[in-house]
RNA sequence: UCCUGAGUAGCUCAACGGCAGAGCAUCCGGCUGUUAACCGGAGGGUUGUAGGUUCGAAUCCUACCUCAGGAGCCA
């Protein structure tokens, strides 16, 4: 009796007769001799039928496949170094083929498309080898983001996705009738994951979050995934500290586990084996420095003013690949002017056109994986600093007895998880790190 | 929102003022070791939409639509 088995397992069953179930990913037909490649989601497997060895209307049906025909094939494992697949290096001697459907012409072919036929098909898109080994890696990064907090003391507090009112700015949010009232899509969990401190001590929550800004870039999606860290008791310092430990220990974890897939993305192992702690940290002064020095060596007049900044400017996508490629490694800039950062971010002392703000920017010109910084906890700075950007002071009633009862000094962070997904895999553009991109012109499938 | 570029067969592209073409996919035929196999044959078109110039427009002009790349904004 056949096993049922994983084509990712294959390599287990060498010389033994197995089940595999899945569809076809592509077919060479030589007559008398069918080359069946066929993918079970686990991995890909060439299945070889031979006239001779089998009943003719089985032979038939592997003649008939067409490209995601549904089937189910029953044969020997073999070992052959010309076999195909993933993991490869073994195939299957068809002995017998049972047959599901027979798919209709198939629009995706094995050969190159343009983005906007691919997108339209993402449904079926996922089935592709590429995206396969990006969706796996996803899952991986993932469940290694929320594994390490796990087993480092923080505890999932979910927060809400309909929210009575801004988190941070108003303009960019999506806003929904609720039963008459308007309430918006959260665009981040971390001013409830200020509370739940004052009860769990380190917290962190997960989930989708939405943006509505019109941004038309390789690294934006008007809903992306996010990953909200909160810690009492921490300071930047602290903070950096856990940042690339965490951030390595992912890295770590996608090398160990998914060697194949990196490989179907042809990714460069080693700039990511290098991703260890310490990371470099250097401050925004530090930062418009370096910029500045690099634009005075440049002679191309367009990448000079693309490069150009004056203090107290935030950082463009240009300013963030320049700065991160002066390092191999991710690098934390400290510190930013008060006045391109949120609200509620404490200022340095002694200084207070800074803040107390890190944000991690990845390498190879992947930019902000991460934003974080102190928090304000003294109660009568952060009602100033409320009445200063003029934000209305009842809906952070709330928000603002957090420093009226037992306040303390906390820190966290928002980690971005299709810019590091891209970043970990080397994708060009962070459309294909989530399973269906919502983008500017972009809602279907 | 701004700048730049592109829309031709199911897909990827060619034809750039004078007969609408190729490769892949599909269908038919051949092949016992293929790696996006190969060889032979067949079917497949409102050239993004609307208007204009011209004897004649896929090609030139205008507007609109869609998409891509970049900027701004951000994770």
């Amino acid at each position: 009796m056949a096993t049922l088995i994983n084509i990712g397992d294959i390599a287990q069953y060498d010389g033994q007769e197995v089940t595999v179930r899945g569809w076809l990913y592509n077919r060479t037909d030589k007559g008398r001799l069918q080359f069946l490649l066929v993918r079970d989601g686990t991995g890909v497997a060439q299945c070889v039928a031979f006239k001779k060895e089998l009943p003719s209307d089985m032979f038939e049906i592997a003649q008939a496949l067409t490209q995601e025909s549904s089937m189910i094939v029953t044969g020997t494992v073999r070992a052959d170094e010309r076999a195909p697949g993933y993991p490869g290096g073994f195939e299957v001697g068809i002995t017998s083929i049972e047959l599901i459907q027979i798919a209709g012409e198939y629009p995706i072919q094995p050969k190159e498309h343009g983005v906007e036929f691919l997108m339209d098909n993402r449904h079926l898109w996922v089935r592709s080898l590429r995206q396969w080994a990006i969706l796996r890696i996803r899952a991986t990064i993932i469940s290694a983001l929320r594994n390490w907090l796990d087993d480092h003391g923080y505890m999932l507090v979910d927060t809400p996705i309909l929210t009575p009112a801004a988190g941070e700015n108003t303009t960019t949010l999506f806003e929904i009738d609720y039963y008459g009232e308007s309430a918006f899509l959260a665009q981040t969990g971390q001013l409830y994951n200020e509370a739940n401190i004052a009860s769990f001590g380190k917290v962190y929550c997960f989930g989708p979050t939405f943006r509505a800004e019109k941004s038309k870039t390789r690294r934006h999606l008007m809903e992306f995934w996010m990953i909200e860290p909160e810690m009492a008791f921490f300071d930047l310092e602290d903070l950096m500290v856990m940042e690339e430990q965490y951030i390595s220990a992912v890295v770590q974890t996608v090398l160990e586990k998914h060697r194949m897939e990196l490989e179907i993305l042809e990714r460069d192992i080693s700039k990511l084996e290098n991703i260890t702690p310490p990371f470099a940290r250097i401050s925004y002064d530090e930062a418009v420095e370096r910029l500045e020095k690099l634009a005075a060596e440049i002679d191309d007049p367009e990448r000079k003013a693309e490069l150009a900044i004056t203090w107290g400017g935030d950082f463009g996508s240009p300013h963030e690949t320049a700065i991160a490629e002066m390092f191999d490694k991710p690098v934390f800039v400290t510190n930013y002017p008060s006045a391109v950062k949120a609200f509620y971010m404490q200022p340095v002392e002694g200084r207070p056109e800074v803040c107390r703000s890190v944000d991690l920017l990845a390498p190879e010109g992947y930019g902000e994986i991460t934003g974080g910084s102190e928090r304000i906890y003294d109660p009568d700075l952060l009602k100033q600093r409320i009445d200063e950007i003029g934000i209305s002071p009842e809906n952070y009633a709330w928000y603002l007895d957090l420093r009226r009862y037992g306040t303390v000094p906390h820190s966290g962070f928002g980690l971005g998880i299709e810019r590091t997904v891209a970043w970990i895999c080397g994708l060009p553009h962070i459309r294909e790190t989530i399973p269906y991109a919502r983008m500017l012109n972009r809602l279907y499938p």
